[in-house]
DNA sequence: ATGTCACGCTGGGCGTGA
């Protein structure tokens, strides 16, 4: 099975670009993030053009998650939500059964800052997703893929003095949220083919971040009763294009997993 | 260099979030 999780910063300014990584890697399902759209205003039809169907946890003008499938590819058992989770007004988790694995796909709250109410919040959803990837590794085949907003080691951080006491993403309670994960049995996908050197998914649209390397790894792959054969990071579609279309702050990662 | 995007509300600049 290929996966991808890309959160592309809203589907719909984000469409002509979405063929695009479709085309390149063929993936089996694509966990999304931030699609930043109503329901009656996801792109179903479009996606059938490109042989595509989509289930989707959405919520308007923030947020919002989807599974991509390709056609042919049997997509039953949908949870919209969280079980547990400290936000349900907000759609951050959908999770199927994909040709017979548990597939999740999740955007965890950006925490903003320590000191304020939201920090607690992403604390909260990572123990919640826990608790949920608990119930469902016991169950089978398991890939809970998205946007963590945590960067689990100095490594994954282009340089930890960008990011001082009270900033979010590398602090150790987020970081002990992931080890909770990993103690499950969850093997971090990326890391275990890259054991070593930096794999960053996001660099920030301001000063040149992305052409400077000023990254962070925090889009993960979680994998459970799967191997894990090839990780990469699609950096063209970080890029401008031919087009002019321009391109999410976060890149696919690209996961194949074998049974 | 906190230097960019994308959204809704409204009809183009501001507030919000990342």
């Amino acid at each position: 099975m290929r996966l991808i999780t890309w959160n592309v910063n809203s589907l719909k300014a984000r469409w002509p670009r979405v063929p695009e990584v479709l085309e390149a890697h063929a993936p089996d399902v694509v966990c999304l993030q931030e699609t930043k759209l109503a329901a009656d205003a996801f792109p179903h039809a479009a996606l059938a053009e490109v042989g595509y169907s989509a289930v989707e946890a959405s919520e308007g003008r923030w947020n919002g998650v989807a599974l991509l499938v390709r056609d042919g590819l049997e997509v039953t058992d949908v949870v919209r939500d969280l079980p547990g989770g400290p936000v349900p007004e907000e759609a951050r988790w959908i999770e199927a059964t994909v040709d017979g694995v548990r597939v999740a796909s999740v955007y965890v709250p950006n925490g903003r800052e320590v000191v304020s109410e939201w920090y607690p919040r992403k604390l909260d959803f990572l123990a919640a997703m826990r608790d949920r990837l608990a119930v469902l590794c016991a169950d089978g085949p398991t890939v809970v893929a998205g946007d963590f907003n945590v960067a689990p080691e100095d490594r994954d951080v282009w340089d930890m003095a960008a990011f001082p006491e009270g900033s979010t993403h590398v602090t150790a309670p987020e970081r002990a949220g992931l080890a909770a994960i990993v103690a499950l049995g969850m093997v971090d996908a990326q890391r275990a083919v890259l054991p070593d050197g930096e794999a960053f998914t996001w660099w920030d649209y301001r000063g040149g971040a992305f052409h400077r390397g000023h990254g962070l790894r925090i889009d993960l792959a979680y994998v459970a009763g799967l191997g894990v054969t090839s990780v990469t990071v699609d950096r063209t579609a970080r890029r401008n294009n031919e087009a002019g279309d321009k391109p999410s702050d976060h890149a696919p990662l690209v996961v194949d997993l074998a049974r």
